[in-house]
DNA sequence: ACCTGAACACCGTTCAAGT
DNA sequence: ACCTGAACACCGTTCAAGT
């Protein structure tokens, strides 16, 4: 990598004239991002971590913002590939369970999406695979671009509020809550806490929606098929 | 509300002498995040508009999380209540409609969920709402926990990553990038630009999603009434 | 051209002190 | 008991200077 760890904690570049590319200040945020989270991300931090100083990050992205966005841009594109096979709702199940899994293993993605939303090469190609198989599947245009961004968004929001970091732990608080709640108060709540506990971990939960979508626009397709084929 | 704005911007109590109650700090709290949002919040600038010095706070609360935890619990409180009548489908979507209208209304809301789930008096009140509901349509406790959190799930997100704060700024933006993309690598992507943009802005799409949901759990429950009474 | 140190305006928070 | 100023270890970023 051309970057090794001096006894003061500060990196050392091999080679201090070598310039730095922009990819290199990239791969070092997204490590960073991974490793820590975006809450504990800075300019600062990630000088320290190329062995460089500072203000030399802004040499390559105007601000803190921009680099951001532009790790975003570097990872996001890497990230979707395979289409499956078989008939529409396997793939299309596919092609979401793969890009759910992609971000529960970097949730700092799902963190700046909130605040701009994605439009790379690499999104691009997932749109089109998930446009592609709605559209052989009978969806016309319209129909195929509400169904993808129901899909896409229960996706992200299953990722961001379904699959809380520490797992366990949130099991664990919740269940206790839970028990403290009064019976008479709640009796509804009472009675399903198990299976509410259930739901806070593990993708069973997130392919349980998913299936749910996808059986209703299966029946909304085949509806439309038979009744108004226009 | 006991609070004026001095000429330096800097608040003064009616009275420095009253001690602050914690409420007052969380209202204070609240409103600095409904005008300004998470990313400019800080425990100087409440402090100044509570016209008090910084490390004031701090002895109501123990620290920046704890604040911005009881500030959760202290919102969310408030803010569901009215139970909608009609069939269950019907009143199941109006408890999803007021949660989704809620958090679009409070964004940092939805940013705060992120770190952590919240489990107040009033969000039980809106868990417990959701779950008799269910469970009058004839949803077991366990199927009706999974139903709840599907909804629940599709509704945060949609809140979170369906409607950008800027709506108009967003689609302009789709719109010239989706224009820049090449036709014969993205086909179906171009095919479906309209409807696309479309579904970015307005509640339609959110509506739309979770009709698509209560059908598939509408068909699924009839399905287990028929084929498995147990 | 590429990198940098010093400085500025901010943070959250500890600590010891004020009333 | 309640509030505070000074100080510390952090931020992002501007600017003028170094090679």
């Amino acid at each position: 990598m051309g970057v090794s760890m001096g006894v003061d904690g500060r990196a050392r570049r091999a080679d201090p004239r070598a310039k730095l590319s922009h990819e290199q200040v990239l791969r070092a945020a997204w490590a960073m991002l991974d490793e820590a989270g975006l809450e504990s991300f800075s300019i600062r931090r990630l000088a320290q971590r190329l062995g460089v100083a500072p203000m030399t990050v802004y040499g390559y992205f105007r601000d803190r913002d921009a680099l951001l966005d532009a790790v975003l841009d570097y990872g996001a594109d890497g990230l979707i590939v395979a289409a499956a096979e078989g008939d529409w709702r396997t793939r299309m199940s596919g092609l979401m369970s793969q890009l759910h899994r992609q971000l529960v293993a970097h949730p700092f993605v799902v963190e700046l999406r909130l605040r701009r939303p994605i439009l790379n090469p690499g999104s691009m190609r997932f749109t089109e695979a998930g446009l592609t198989v709605l559209g052989e599947a009978g969806f016309a245009p319209e129909q195929g671009a509400r169904a993808f961004r129901a899909l896409f968004i229960y996706t992200f929001g299953s990722a961001a509020f379904g699959m809380p970091p520490d797992a366990a732990h949130a099991q664990r608080e919740t269940r206790s809550r839970l028990a403290a709640l009064d019976e008479t108060e709640f009796p509804a709540v009472a009675r399903s806490v198990p299976a509410l506990i259930d739901t806070i971990a593990g993708e069973e939960q997130f392919h349980r929606g998913l299936g749910w979508l996808l059986d209703a626009l299966a029946a909304e397709a085949g509806a439309g098929k038979e009744k108004e084929p226009r």
